[in-house]
DNA sequence: GTCCAGGGCCTAC
DNA sequence: GTAGGCCATGGA
């Protein structure tokens, strides 16, 4: 079923460039800057990093929370975000010479753990880094994935993050790209159909979906 | 004016 | 172990 779905949304939508980023360290960054937030305010924030040059962890560092704080403004909670920036970026100078490619040579499970670790790390943006920026094989589950297999009606109850990810693993091929794609296409989806329409005239997975069938 | 966006932490029971 | 409050901007 799930491999029916993905088949459909891939047919309908096709390759998402997701995740847009010139370099590794911005996905990370940008994994922090759009928790819970409108990747269009993350986008005014990037640009304000890479502009000045400052899009690399040791940079970063050796700002100032204030300065930090009014270049990542736009992507909002930015005094705690500036935190997290900080944090993860710590993380990547002391363990990893500031490379954080390096990290893959740990390990998916050491490196997910580590990442939890981290101030500001939570399950969804730890994923983000491990699928994304590391390509391990792992699924990202989001507010989306919940809500549209939910209201398919074939997705667990519940909304324990490894209780989702263990449905989305369990039931696909252990494939990178197909997770990275596969998420991609369920942000887009959820940003064209299924927020608070009862019906979604034209969804690509309308023969699936007993919420857009009601 | 209200709601929500590509979450996670902390505190109180 | 979990429900609720909090962090905050910007567009619809």
């Amino acid at each position: 079923m799930l491999v029916r779905i993905f088949d459909a949304l891939n047919k309908c939508y096709g390759y998402q460039n997701w995740w847009p980023a010139e370099d590794e360290f911005e996905i990370v960054v940008g994994s922090v800057l759009t928790q819970n937030t409108n990747w269009r305010n993350v986008e005014q924030s990037l640009r304000a990093l890479k502009e000045p040059g400052i899009m690399s962890p040791e940079k970063i560092l050796a700002l100032s929370d204030q300065e930090l704080q009014r270049l990542i403004y736009s992507s909002g909670f930015y005094k705690v975000k500036t935190r997290r920036l900080k944090a993860v970026c710590s993380l990547i100078m002391n363990e990893f010479d500031g490379q954080i490619h390096k990290m893959k040579s740990i390990g998916l499970l050491q490196s997910r753990e580590l990442l939890l670790n981290t101030n500001g790390i939570g399950p969804e943006t730890a994923d983000d880094i491990l699928l994304y920026v590391l390509g391990l094989p792992i699924f990202v589950v989001d507010a989306y994935s919940r809500r549209i297999f939910s209201r398919v009606g074939i997705g667990p109850s519940g909304d324990k993050y490894e209780v989702w990810q263990n449905f989305f693993m369990n039931n696909l091929p252990n494939d990178t790209e197909l997770y990275a794609q596969f998420h991609a296409l369920i942000v887009r989806l959820g940003k064209d159909h299924c927020r608070s329409k009862p019906i979604c005239n034209g969804c690509p997975i309308f023969e699936y979906c007993s919420f857009c069938k009601i």
